[in-house]
DNA sequence: TATTGTTATACTCTATAACTATA
DNA sequence: TATAGTTATAGAGTATAACAATA
């Protein structure tokens, strides 16, 4: 692992440490990413990524899901239409408001989405069972509870 | 990285655990790059990306850099044009083999990269200093050790 | 007037295909 | 023939701008 700039750590004042985890971090989740995205070969697209939002966020607008992905409401209508066109996702009108129209996964959509999703998890779980032991598996349960705490703080929706 | 490397299963509620750990890793992960490139606004583009694998590779060839991301060596070129017109890479010829050049970081490009590092970097320790003890502080440590380790067990060379 | 959605246009990133130059 | 790089074209995803319909 290359460490381009490695910072000195040679007191431990929390300060420091804090900043040479939250490099460190940056630094193997973006390894991460990469490395599931390539091997579990399943890219990250906006449609998946929009998938998992609709999925979360069933009867939500196009407006309302731009806001979510944060992306212009122009461009979320384009993601939408390529949805709708392979009938993962359906279109209904707004009964009360006539301008919107609500965006809900078809039953195509879910099986495509969590199909996707067991993809990408059963590469990354046979990964953690050929290199981490059973105490090692704890602690990143352990860090993924810490994660989702510091990742909390500010109100995100997630997506997939 | 440091740590032996003890692995096998012994038992088998572990399991259902590994696959669990591997669902929340890869939903909590996706919501950190998400937020950290929203928040932190620093859109991780192809651009920034293959700066840091040309900091990393410095003297690599296109078809190289192309390997690398697991990108077409003709889309690699489009992208080492645009940071060249940039002033972020330089182009120099190979003195052996005719055919190759090699791209290497101008000294505008490197503080470009770190540039961008460290604003990701400062905006995440930010966070965490927000959320997080000392005792979660080192559990993330370990974490990102265990981390480089399950990833490190095939050779996947690391982006920014 | 403000919001929702659409259409038009452009830029980035990616891909495939066909080409030139060098090994 | 095989490899390195370029050029041309297309699709996905994003943005801005201008517009119509509804609230």
């Amino acid at each position: 692992m290359s460490s381009p700039n490695p910072s000195r750590q040679s007191s431990p004042p929390a300060a420091l440490k804090v900043d040479q985890v939250a490099d460190d971090l940056r630094r193997v989740v973006g390894d991460l990413v990469r490395t599931v995205r390539n091997e579990a070969h399943t890219p990250s697209s906006a449609q998946s990524e929009t998938l998992g939002f609709i999925d979360r966020n069933g009867g939500a607008s196009i407006s309302e899901l731009a806001v979510f992905r944060h992306v212009k409401h122009q461009s979320m209508r384009l993601v939408v239409d390529q949805l709708e066109s392979q009938a993962l996702v359906s279109r209904t009108p707004d009964p009360v408001d006539g301008r919107k129209q609500r965006i809900n996964l078809t039953e195509h959509g879910k099986a495509a989405l969590e199909s996707s999703r067991n993809q990408r998890s059963r590469w990354l779980a046979h990964r953690i069972r050929q290199t981490a032991n059973a105490a090692e598996v704890e602690t990143l349960r352990n860090a993924i509870e810490i994660l989702g705490r510091v990742l909390a703080a500010e109100p995100e929706l997630s997506g997939v």
